[in-house]
DNA sequence: ATGTCTTTGTGAACGCGTGCACAAAGATAG
DNA sequence: CTATCTTTGTGCACGCGTTCACAAAGACAT
């Protein structure tokens, strides 16, 4: 999970824990699928398999958000679309700015799954002069300089961080004192922010980075079974690698 | 946090906690950032408080991989570097497909923070026939009838999804038939895979409802103390604790 | 060598999340 | 109305992860 909290006292969340809040989400996404097929209901049964978990922890997820099933039936599709979306503040519209227009910015601006969930990304912003003006996913750049007073008159209180690393701490400061109390930082570093501010991060090459973990442990266990004792430098299965690769004992020091 | 495996039975990694191997890559951009301040030694607090993370946690985690301080002193941090490294897999090159070069697609394949981390972008593939041939971040865009050569000549086993939703199942298919056994799948779909498949996912709109809830929860407690009604559409309960739920009826179902 | 100081490494307690298993609740048929 | 069947809602136990707190270990000064 990108959890990304830089310092959480509890789950104050006064009564649904985060791990089930972190869910929602991913049922809202399967139930609205199956409402645009025009399914009534629905048991725990298979909206867990459609949703990827465990159906007792969805029944156990629901029970917090209180009884909206009916025994013998199930729960109905629309009904449970509204109450989620309404518990996950989704009934209401939620500008957002995002700052750092390269390419991962224009991505995130171009992405469809924004506006489909209630989310409007009120204004594209960057320092660089030259961006200023520009259009990015049919939305003009605006300069950084205007920072406070674009989040100011649209009221936005989610911001986007996919600047580079080195300015996004400074970034997330003017973001946080010009009102924003929510953030999504993509950039590859440790902010630092005030109580009551959340940040969420994406970092993407961490995730790689986990992947590769558990891949080299499947190389090594494989390679367990035919000869070497130890994952030494993990054995790639196809060695139709250029380039020379291997064993690299870097420095070892004292 | 984005754990997004289908069905895990149990982490059996061989001791190291999957919650310390996430926490690896961020003790690991700290070191090197250290690092390259030639840094020579650095204490738990110290890269804690750099990694945003518990210093207990900390050497909790380090404890897993082994006795890699010393007393009194701190960690070496080129020596902590190459461990780390070593066991997150990093010593060795991970060539990655991506699949699906559309704005995101195509920002990864710009993104730099890949190449420095010993992933390289093998090959870029998309279904567009209009799309195969065009540079993208200097790599030639190759069709997908080429995917399981592709992967094969490469020795790929890490892939990255940035298809549309519709057909990631698809093509987590083929890049599993062809040898993939890890998967990074930004699309909106559940993915089923095979045992032995690893699938970690990344979904950029669930962050938003995450960060979403928070911030109507801080709106909500924030209105019951000052009566002023921020949200508009969503009557946020207060006071009343838990209780018959805020009525707003909406499609009550049978 | 001895003592003091710093920092690691870890035993133990605690809390959260997960999943089983089942009773309660409602639908449905006779 | 009674019986049966389906599916929810949840009490409970278990395991993982987090955190505290402290003994052990080494550095360093005398």
């Amino acid at each position: 999970m990108a959890t990304g909290r830089t310092h959480r006292p509890a789950t104050r969340s006064r009564g649904i824990p985060e791990a089930t809040v972190a869910r929602l989400p991913l049922y809202l996404r399967a139930l609205t699928a199956l409402s645009e097929r025009s399914v009534p209901t629905v048991s725990s049964e298979e909206l867990a398999a459609a949703a990827g978990v465990n159906s007792a922890k969805l029944r156990k997820d629901f029970s917090y958000l209180g009884s909206y099933g009916t025994r013998g039936v199930g729960y109905d599709v629309e009904y449970l679309v509204y109450q989620i979306s309404r518990e996950l503040g989704l009934t209401q519209d939620w500008p957002v700015v995002i700052v750092g227009i390269g390419n991962l910015g224009a991505a995130l601006a171009n992405y469809g799954g924004f506006a489909s969930r209630g989310f409007r990304v009120a204004a594209l912003i960057d320092a660089d002069p030259e961006m200023a003006g520009k259009q990015v996913a049919g939305i003009t750049v605006q300069h950084s300089d205007d920072m406070e007073r674009i989040i100011s008159e649209n009221g936005v209180s989610i911001g986007v961080i996919t600047t580079p690393p080195g300015v996004a701490q400074q970034v997330c400061e003017r973001l946080v004192a010009a009102g924003v109390t929510s953030i999504l930082n993509f950039a590859p570093t440790v902010l630092s922010v005030p109580d009551g501010v959340d940040v969420r991060k994406v970092d993407l090459s961490i995730e790689l980075q986990i992947l590769a973990f558990h891949e080299q442990r499947k190389a090594g266990e494989e390679a367990a079974l035919t000869d070497g004792p130890r994952p030494v430098a993990a054995t790639r299965k196809q060695s139709a690698d250029k380039g020379p690769d291997g064993d690299v004992p870097a420095v070892m020091p004292a």
